[in-house]
RNA sequence: GGCAGCGUAGCUCAGUCGGUUAGAGCGUAGGACUCAUAAGCCUAAGGUCACUGGUUCGAUCCCAGUCGCUGCUACCA
């Protein structure tokens, strides 16, 4: 029996709203396991969110709401984007779980012979009450930015997880292809920043400096940093280590993050695993930022994209489509309104949805919605399922657009009107008639199929609209009616 | 600075394991049609394939250098 599938996200800081970077996490997830589910495999989908840490325990007491209290509507936001995105994730871990708390210190007693005492040393700011980077006290010159006074050289005590002592392990893994870094620039990436071995990590604080957090185990003055607690997540959630079933998971096929946190899910992660004695993820997903206009998107700028907006606007079949087409699978895209409009109107609506239009019609008018025999579609499938399988989502859509096009020079070519014309002449035009149209729906069946993965509810109803062998055909219900919201509309009269 | 990569038609990009006329989509301009969501189809425009030098019978594709651009350069999650 084949092995079980396991795809996961990152958990997102649950402190933010939702962005556009963790739609793209689910809705990557989210064609993976329908696509594997096509084929019949048994997908494990998990999604979660990261609860602890000071930034939570400050905007919950601004509120004056127990962190728990806040994260317990904040967690929400991020629940509803996966729903409204279509993810049919299996299953939700929250890092305030018990489950997954009571986990997490099994996890570090488990690593106890990795950990260590040390003191962890980085620019102190006493107004902010926290450590700065170098590279950040070096950007400011040395002087806190908000509170206009030099950063302290503080040190404090804390525990250190000994990746290092991993570090061959883990080159060889990644230079062999056990552990895959998808795209293969990412591996490069990470293997120069290692070149010079793992660093070691902090993996908690003083209890008085983090106050929400998992509890050191047998240490009532530490409590866990983010790592330990967030990337056991994908562990946990499965039932590690108690329920035995995560066996029949882990490893994970595919781990989907952004690639500003590579270098977590391709360090710190697999030290904690082999530390665990757990066998590595067979492959990280890394995919980049998706860009505004070919600028970054920042709140500081204010040219954040809200993912809810552009569902509530074109839907989420547009959403899944633009962002699987024009976004590349794995490196940064760029998004505009007006690209996305143009994409939705042209792309859906003319070349597709016209399509699926103008044959509907057809067989309603020329045969009374009698659609007759519907041979296979016979587009070559390899190309799109060497784009799936190489996670290339993109590339793979460009196939099945390939279709699209050719079936509608196809009908251009044919010129199914004028057969229909023939008929009171021909006698075999009907018949021709009828097999013109029929390999037409085989067709677009075809193209449902391909489709389902990525615009699931599109593809149900291209198949509701020709799967049962008579097209009825609800008046107005087309399948992209044009939207001009941020592009001029080409039907208004001129100088309106 | 180091490492990786890019620079091809107005725009976004593909491509050539070196070889007769370098491709696609979008955009633009014409055209024929009418089943269809002012949609679809056909045709065209002719870009020193960044620059310079080298290897070669021959380079856009190989090598070196130059210029320009991008990404990464470990404890914010």
């Amino acid at each position: 029996m084949r092995k079980k599938l396991y795809i996961t996200t990152a958990i997102p800081y649950v402190n933010g709203t939702p962005h556009i970077g963790n739609a793209l996490d689910y809705m990557l997830a989210d064609i993976w396991t329908r696509y594997q589910k096509m084929s019949g495999r048994d997908v494990r989908f998990q999604v979660g969110t990261d609860e602890h840490g000071n930034k939570i325990a400050a905007k919950a007491a601004e509120l004056g709401l127990d962190p728990k209290t806040y994260t317990d509507q904040t967690y929400k936001n991020f629940e509803l984007l996966m729903q409204k995105l279509g993810a049919q994730y299996t299953d939700f871990v929250r890092t305030t779980d018990m489950h997954h708390m009571a986990a997490v210190q099994y996890i570090w007693k488990k690593l106890q012979p990795y950990i260590y005492k040390g003191s962890y040393e980085g620019w102190y700011c006493q107004g902010c009450e926290a450590f700065y980077s170098d590279k950040d006290a070096t950007a400011n010159n040395g002087i806190c930015p908000d509170h206009n006074q030099p950063y302290q050289r503080v040190s404090e005590e804390n525990y250190y997880l000994k990746a290092s002592a991993f570090t061959d392990r883990l080159r060889e893994a990644l230079e062999s292809g056990k552990m895959q870094i998808v795209p293969e620039f990412r591996k490069k990436e990470f293997l120069e920043l290692m070149k010079d071995g793992l660093q070691d990590v902090s993996i908690s604080r003083p209890r008085r400096s983090l106050s929400w957090g998992v509890p050191v185990p047998d240490d009532p003055e530490q409590v866990m940093y983010v790592w330990l607690d967030a990337l056991s997540n994908y562990l946990t959630v499965i039932g590690y280590p108690d329920n035995e079933t995560w066996r029949e998971y882990w490893p994970a096929d595919v781990q989907v993050i952004g690639k500003d946190i590579l270098r977590f899910h391709a360090g710190i992660w697999p030290a904690m695993l082999m530390g665990l004695d757990v066998p590595l993820p067979k492959k990280l997903l890394v995919h980049g930022f998706v860009h505004v206009g070919g600028a970054k998107m920042s709140k500081t700028v204010g040219n954040v994209v809200d993912p809810n907006e552009i569902i509530d606007t074109y839907g989420v079949d547009a959403f899944r489509y633009f962002f699987t087409r024009h976004i590349p699978t794995q490196d940064d895209g760029d998004f505009t309104w007006e690209k996305f409009e143009n994409a939705y109107n042209n792309e859906l609506g003319s070349d597709f949805g016209n399509l699926v239009q103008r044959v509907a019609s057809m067989i309603t008018r020329y045969q009374s919605g009698v659609i007759g025999d519907v041979p296979q579609g016979e587009h070559d499938m390899q190309p799109y399922r060497e784009a799936m399988e190489s996670l290339h989502f993109n590339q793979a859509i460009d196939e099945v657009w390939v279709t699209i096009r050719s079936l509608n020079q196809y009908i251009e070519h044919v010129k199914p009107w004028e057969i229909a014309k023939r008929r009171e002449t021909d006698p075999e035009a009907a018949a021709h008639l009828a097999e013109v149209l029929g390999h037409a729906v085989g067709s677009l069946l075809q193209v449902s199929d391909l489709l389902s993965p990525i615009m699931p509810g599109t593809a149900e109803k291209i198949q509701a609209l020709f799967g049962s062998g008579i097209v009825t055909q609800e008046p107005g219900a087309v399948l992209f009616p044009r939207i001009y919201v941020h592009t001029p509309d080409p039907r208004a009269p001129k100088g309106a």
